[in-house]
DNA sequence: GTTAGCACTCTAACGAGATGAGTGCTAACC
DNA sequence: GGTTAGCACTCATCTCGTTAGAGTGCTAAC
């Protein structure tokens, strides 16, 4: 649809937008040497790109910049994304070197780096515990009114959640109960969990217990899906030193979105369906707060499925080149690493 | 040292100053009526408060704002603070009337809640696990190399830690060990653990065990103190919205600063030192960006040792009374909570 | 001791050029 | 026909002098 020229010429735009943060004019395109033309060419073409809805102009005299479809463009067909040369991979290999031995301490420590080298916010999702299944389950009173049931899952999480124990449970039954539970319920997966408590140990069970109802409620929400998806945010304060969000009152509602997890997991998950690189660029994002911003994610996996998101959020002027670079290495990185763990 | 007039001035200019932001002239003392001056007798004693260093000029022809040293005289002698008649109790109230019950998820909340009714920034310092004692212990392989070390603690919080395993060792022999130690250790104070467990498990163990050296080297990492405080921050940006802050790259400082866990610990935890509520204002912080903030914290604690520490921080221009107030009842309610779950 | 009055100071707000980057258009050039 | 030089025009931004207003300090009167 476009000519080659005017690929070009909006490459050209999009790269310098990208580093500058200022309308980019005709002058300074020509100056640049990778495209021949003189400045009066180039405004042609430009004003031909504006009406084709891939520039805008901020006001009639000055330089035009990318606008979302221009971005788009950009990131479909012309970003030089060659995740295997960036620059960067040696920080992210020696980060991989490193002995880090729990799978949420080495998202959470991705995180940060993704966030230092990047100088975005980096938003990444705990592996999902959903797929993962059950390695051991425990029960352990406090006192005769409480307990903590734990949940360790294949991959190494403990998760664990305080539950109150209605009164006249012996403790010798519980015990029986959970050592019956672990024989038929591990390797189970987590989301089965619930389901399978009352096919396995329904009928079984009912007549060797006493107190059987009350028993099965405290089981019930103990393995309740508090198991929720962890998220860790790095670098949320980046977003301040972006010249487009100078006003701060925008910066503070986007900052605020950041802290709420719901926001966070909605923006995060639905890229869970693809499994390559998902750019989300403006108002693709669902929040309009999100109207200047771009979301980068890609995900890591074990045996196929995808586990997690690890993604980027900056302004839609963007360094796509070198983050999509950054996160292709780490996804992949973190994959295999994963694999290797839990082969 | 002051005159009950220059007292009355001084307290009227912070108030006001506290809810205005702007520096304050002898005429709006004046025309408020529980000053009964006229603004030039005002000015007078605004001139000697400034000799004395309680208020300070921006410039000539500007009103009066209070120094650090005018804050402190305010906190120290002129705070209306009735922690009982707080307008927020009903909030704080109705928060405990939720059922919880799990210390961490309540603090957390408290935090959330904190910052909501203050529109100040709340810093929140989980219950020190150093205080409480171990209730019982567990080493739960994974696989060949690995193993979760689980540790649940008095007030039934939950630590894990993920633990590489030396070849050789055989797992009856870990469980043997395991449930030796929780035979020898529970109820032994946290920071305890790891000199009993030599003491308790030396000479004895040494000649039952093949690979004495190597468990104990496990035993010991899984026993390191991971335990750290746990810290919730809550409404960081909150502090975007007060006007000291409208500069972007101070208030970066500040909200970097407050990503930093060890900073936080750092601010919070010399305050369990006294039992009471402290104010720290402006450079009384330690770190210089916080020169324009004031940091207000409480204690809460079960068996009369302080366990942790709620704060709010905000611009030096706080609502003092108000937050000391809330925090006041806070800190009280939760103790309270604690020593009826724990007692 | 208190207060009215007044000259003085200093910031913030306003508005009128001046500046300059950048455009669109036309006409000439290859 | 595609390309480019030239030029008039636009418009945000910067600068600078002026003004308005809030507030002070001082003096003199009450």
């Amino acid at each position: 649809m476009l000519t080659e020229r005017q690929r070009m010429i909006l490459n050209a735009i999009v790269d310098d937008y990208i580093s500058s943060a200022e309308p980019v004019g005709s002058r300074s395109i020509s100056k640049r040497g990778d495209v021949g033309y003189s400045p009066a060419t180039i405004r042609n073409e430009m004003a031909d790109l504006e009406d084709l809805g891939y520039l805008e102009q901020p006001h009639t005299s000055a330089g035009r910049i990318p606008s979302h479809k221009g971005y788009r463009y950009y990131v479909d067909h012309l970003v030089p994304w060659n995740s295997a040369e960036t620059a960067e991979l040696g920080t992210i290999r020696a980060f991989f070197a490193e002995k880090l031995n729990a799978t949420e301490q080495v998202i959470q420590h991705a995180a940060m780096i993704l966030s230092n080298m990047t100088n975005y916010t980096s938003i990444l999702l705990g592996p999902e515990v959903f797929h993962t299944s059950l390695r051991h389950f425990q029960l352990l009173p406090l006192d005769d009114k409480t307990a903590v049931a734990i949940i360790v899952t294949s991959t190494g999480q403990v998760e664990n959640k305080t539950v109150s124990l209605p009164p006249g449970i012996s403790v010798s039954e519980m015990e029986k109960v959970v050592n019956l539970l672990n024989s038929k319920l591990v390797n189970v997966p987590l989301y089965k969990l619930k389901s399978q408590l009352y096919s396995e140990l329904g009928e079984e069970m009912q007549r060797h217990i006493s107190h059987y109802e009350e028993l099965m409620q405290v089981l019930d929400t103990a393995l309740e899906s508090d198991h929720e998806q962890r998220i860790y945010l790095s670098g949320a304060t980046n977003m301040l030193t972006q010249p487009e969000f100078k006003d701060v009152d925008k910066v503070k509602t986007i900052l605020d979105l950041l802290e709420e997890t719901p926001t966070l997991l909605k923006m995060l998950t639905p890229a869970s369906g693809g499994t390559g690189m998902q750019v989300r660029i403006g108002t693709e994002n669902k929040h309009e707060a999100f109207a200047n911003c771009s979301l980068i994610t890609a995900t890591y996996s074990l045996d196929g499925k995808p586990l997690g998101s690890i993604g980027i959020l900056g302004p839609t002027r963007m360094e796509y080149a070198r983050v999509m670079g950054i996160l292709g290495i780490l996804s992949r990185d973190l994959t295999a690493m994963l694999a290797h763990w839990y082969k």
